[in-house]
DNA sequence: TGGTGGAAGATTGCATTCAACCTTAGCGCA
DNA sequence: TGCGCTAAGGTTGAATGCAATCTTCCACCA
């Protein structure tokens, strides 16, 4: 009970940038803010180490992972492969009261576009990625599809977007939903891939990954200077 | 050092089947099999469970999963997304002497099917669906497919065959190498996913998952008459 | 005789403790 | 003055101990 939630804290401060990739993690500052002791801080630790979301150093202890631009490329092929798939279940198995709370997801992140308030269209946008996961009805493909993402959600949900592709954004997330209706899986996969490819596109545009070499240098030089997350 | 090598020997007793599916994990005895103490013990079972390979029960301990019919069809629908992407990547990325290992392995099998030696041509036959997914280069990717097909291994590579899916199957992975050949991502994304699923058909045949009811059943029943695994 | 309540035993989850290793500051020497 | 070595401090990794919970068995009662 305290245990998935203590995952689910940890992997939160990490995806929200409290701790700032290759940060130090600091075991005891963690067991103080959460109230608890360093053995289940630790079994937490080797989960998410697991999830390659942190990376422990033996004897060195744990840093938050860096994500170098190969990382961020690997991740983002594979959310394609699992959204392909993904999709094409959905087709098969999506019922009018999921198909319908997507067509009202993808209508208001329209209002929110055309209002251009980036971050309430990324929470649509977010929201129809995974009621499309899922609509496919697959538990395992739905907890790799949330574990992988996690990895790069700052770059998909952050990063910001010029006014010309966050309108061709718009107009992939009409053709998806078209193609949802209709059922077209073939259409549906490669829209989602596609629509993903222009996101990292997007975000390789961003510089959101860094090169190894260069994040430990800004990172030792943050720490010294800031003190403090 | 020690601890990746102790969640790699846990996931294999429990592929192996040595650990049966449903069957509680005894932490002492591990214990005592692997001389160490429950605490590294407990922080290996927590990143099996976060795989997915066990489940823990608050208060109750660990059992081995057992997959139900729904379950095994979740994981074979994951693996032909992960292959789908990995061979359309893998045509991309393929090096010459990657795809000879590939032929080479592939020779292999056959052969080993003439002969009717069907362990070896299991072995052959996840080194090339391996070779294929390390050929896509993307790190991510090929642990993911590493996790996922783990649980399924049994499923996959210890069913027997019928001599016509096995002649089949045989056809298919001819198929599988040409398309590579020709880097034919298309062409390789459907074969790879075709062949997945007469797989899953011949595991379903096999009555390799059973039902969650069944299968506790058993366990308990199996448990009193062995004593021991 | 069947069912319920409770107590003893066992097991889990966490805190604490101990040993091994890494880091770093200070000293000596070239 | 700069470099290398050593020792002290701190941190990690693992073992042990303790409280809380679950299971099981037995006595008691309807």
């Amino acid at each position: 009970m305290l245990h998935e939630e203590l995952v689910a804290n940890l992997r939160n401060m990490l995806v929200e940038g409290q701790i700032p990739p290759g940060a130090r993690i600091d075991e005891r500052e963690l067991c103080a803010r959460f109230g608890i002791s360093r053995t289940p801080l630790r079994e937490a630790l080797k989960v998410l180490a697991s999830e390659g979301t942190i990376v422990l150093l033996p004897h060195k202890g744990a840093r938050a992972a860096k994500l170098t631009r190969k990382d961020v490329a690997d991740l983002f092929e594979v959310v394609e492969g699992l959204e392909a798939k993904a999709g094409e279940l959905a087709c098969e198995r999506i019922t009018e009261a999921q198909l319908a709370e997507i067509a009202a997801a993808h209508h208001a992140m329209v209002e929110h576009h055309k209002a251009g308030d980036l971050a309430a269209y990324y929470r649509c946008n977010r929201t129809i990625h995974e009621l499309i996961v899922a609509a496919a009805d697959n538990a395992v493909l739905a907890g790799l599809y949330q574990s992988v993402t996690a990895r790069i959600r700052r770059a998909r949900f952050v990063a910001p977007m010029s006014p010309e592709h966050w309108a061709l954004a718009v107009l992939e997330h009409e053709a998806i939903l078209n193609a949802l209706v209709r059922r077209d899986s073939r259409a549906l996969a490669y829209l989602l891939g596609r629509h993903l490819r222009h996101k990292r596109e997007e975000t390789e545009r961003a510089g959101f990954a860094a090169d190894a070499e260069q994040t430990t240098r800004n990172r030792k030089a943050r720490t010294r200077a800031a003190g403090e997350g």
